[in-house]
DNA sequence: GCCAACGTTGGC
DNA sequence: GCCAACGTTGGC
């Protein structure tokens, strides 16, 4: 069973917005680069996702979610009212792809960027990498380990 | 709010 | 195919 990790903004979808709708799934949707959607579209029913906290007062890894149902055309893209739009996606050859997810739980704290920086073992993960925008990444089971016994 | 790093776009 | 310009990401 493969791991992941995925930014998020808290403000648009935190782990306690996904802890608080544990009965239906959250659709990860408006992945608009193609490196993370490749990512996006190796993920299997049952493969664990670290959700990350970027752009805000506590950046870090939050918590634990998994992925309910696979890869399919994200229905963003064609939406017109979403901001996700994306005009030149063909409808028969959609560009984006969209997963589910649900909750699994919190970490028991917020395992905050600068130490994920200092963990010997996690210098190859895109996430501590300086400029790295990757929004959707793999995690070795190594790298996951490693972090959960950090918190 | 700043700005470095990055990916994408589009002219040539 | 190159590369400058641009818009976005994301930590600080």
């Amino acid at each position: 069973m493969a791991k992941w990790l995925a930014k998020t903004e808290p403000d648009e979808c935190s782990i306690d917005d996904f802890a608080g709708r544990i009965d239906k799934a959250v659709v990860w949707e408006g992945v608009r680069n193609y490196q993370a959607r490749n990512f996006l579209r190796d993920m299997a029913v049952g493969d664990e996702v670290f959700i990350y906290h970027s752009s805000c007062r506590h950046i870090g890894i939050a918590g634990i979610v998994k992925v309910v149902r696979a890869a399919y055309p994200d229905p963003s893209q064609f939406d017109e009212k979403s901001p996700y739009l994306d005009a030149k996606s063909p409808v028969d050859k959609p560009r984006w792809q969209a997963v589910d997810m649900v909750f699994v739980n919190k970490l028991p704290r917020l395992l905050p960027l600068d130490e994920l920086k200092s963990l010997p073992g996690l210098q190859d993960l895109a996430l501590v990498k300086k400029g790295s925008r990757l929004s959707v990444m793999p995690v070795s089971d190594a790298e996951w380990n490693l972090i959960l016994s950090a918190v």
